[in-house]
DNA sequence: CGTTCGTGAGAGGGACATTCTCAGCCTGGT
DNA sequence: ACCAGGCTGAGAATGTCCCTCTCACGAACG
């Protein structure tokens, strides 16, 4: 019954629960639950190879209930880098917005990218390892996760084209997929530690390469 | 022993046993068989999640033996891919180099690559889910299996920037690393099936970008 | 002729994801 | 207040895999 080693704050349960659509309200609090301690793992331990079980364990909550609201582990690997991506946009468009200048813009987002998250922080490497499992396995769910990014990418280029900074003989959209896939590729590599060339890969060679790549070609 | 249905290719020609360090002369030849078996399930199949039990009886030999050649299945995984790099390129190699001009050699080269092999056959499919799995246990193995290639466009990309086509502002050698996980990874999302735009990347996309990517900026 | 090595056959061992069982709890309708 | 139905907790059970280990055989070597 109550018999809890004060670690669950019941209280704060009931404080959800007492309003109106209990069941639903609770579903998702359970769901954000799990989604936390697997993001705790992931932050503590830099490990990607969590199990369900430690996952159920840290949550406090039970391996019933975590099928209950993930049909898969791959389920909750999706909703972690779901979470993950529209969290970071969310943060980034700001800054991106108050710069006039595309190539600016591209700069800033670029640097950002590649400034402090993801090097030091543990949690992403997990994240990486995630992204082409998921890659792999729910395609279509996995570029969808991508969306708030390739979207923000999109509006930078958009911008670009109209002003005449970057080309127009390729489509804002395969632009902004290739700038896309680009970034998110060369973060995982160097999140992996993959090292392609002896000379480490710096955010400011990925920012002149992309700009290079978005600008228009010089003639033919 | 010899009742193979008639599908095993060079490897096994190869493998046939000449005496000489008759042991070691076997024991190549069975870690081709394993690879040979491997690559067959990946090709009929077209899934990439072989367990080490089908290799085993695909290739008529034993679980044992197969632990003997291996250490890991992963290291079976490292194999076929180093395999089929290094065969990738040696084919395209003297295509490459019967081109003068380091442009349209890239050009060439990623035609090719984004041509015939990777779209249809559905082995390739399979290559590119080890690709991120070892990328990510196997980090530096991985990376050297995809040294053929990145040597060939750093070849490539020398001779650009000798001759003043390409941009001297970024190394060899990080143009090189950025031209190669462009192109892994474009691959690996073409294959895989994950379109981040409406609009098919087309490989004439692909070589546009990289052109610019790989010129001399503008100004600035 | 025995020693050694690589092998075939196949039975474990250990991790995991996922499912199933058996009870309790809460909420909503009556 | 009272009961059905949906969630839960706890944890055993299932199934799939990778990898190990045991046993016995056959061929090369001294």
């Amino acid at each position: 019954m109550d018999d809890e080693p004060a670690t669950s704050p019941k209280w704060q349960e009931r404080a959800v629960n007492r309003s109106l659509r209990a069941a639903r309200e609770r579903a998702i609090s359970r769901g954000d639950q799990f989604i936390a301690a697997a993001a705790d793992l992931l932050r503590t331990t830099g490990k990607a190879d969590f199990t369900v079980q430690e996952v159920v364990d840290r949550s406090g909550l039970s391996l019933r209930s975590f099928y209950q609201h993930f049909a898969t582990k791959d389920d909750l690997l999706l909703a972690i880098i779901e979470e993950t991506v529209v969290h970071y946009i969310v943060a980034l468009r700001p800054l991106i917005e108050a710069e006039p200048d595309p190539a600016e813009q591209l700069r800033i987002f670029v640097t950002k990218l590649f400034g402090s998250p993801a090097s030091d922080d543990p949690a992403s490497r997990g994240l990486v390892l995630f992204h082409w499992h998921l890659a792999a396995t729910r395609t279509d769910e996995f570029a969808a996760t991508l969306a708030p990014q390739l979207e923000l990418v999109t509006e930078i280029l958009q911008a670009g084209s109209a002003s005449g900074v970057f080309r127009t003989d390729l489509s804002v959209p395969v632009l902004a997929a290739m700038v896309t896939n680009t970034l998110v590729s060369l973060l995982d590599m160097r999140v992996l530690g993959v090292h392609l060339a002896d000379e480490p890969v710096t955010a400011d060679h990925v920012v002149r390469w992309c700009l290079a790549a978005v600008t228009a070609p010089p003639s033919t």
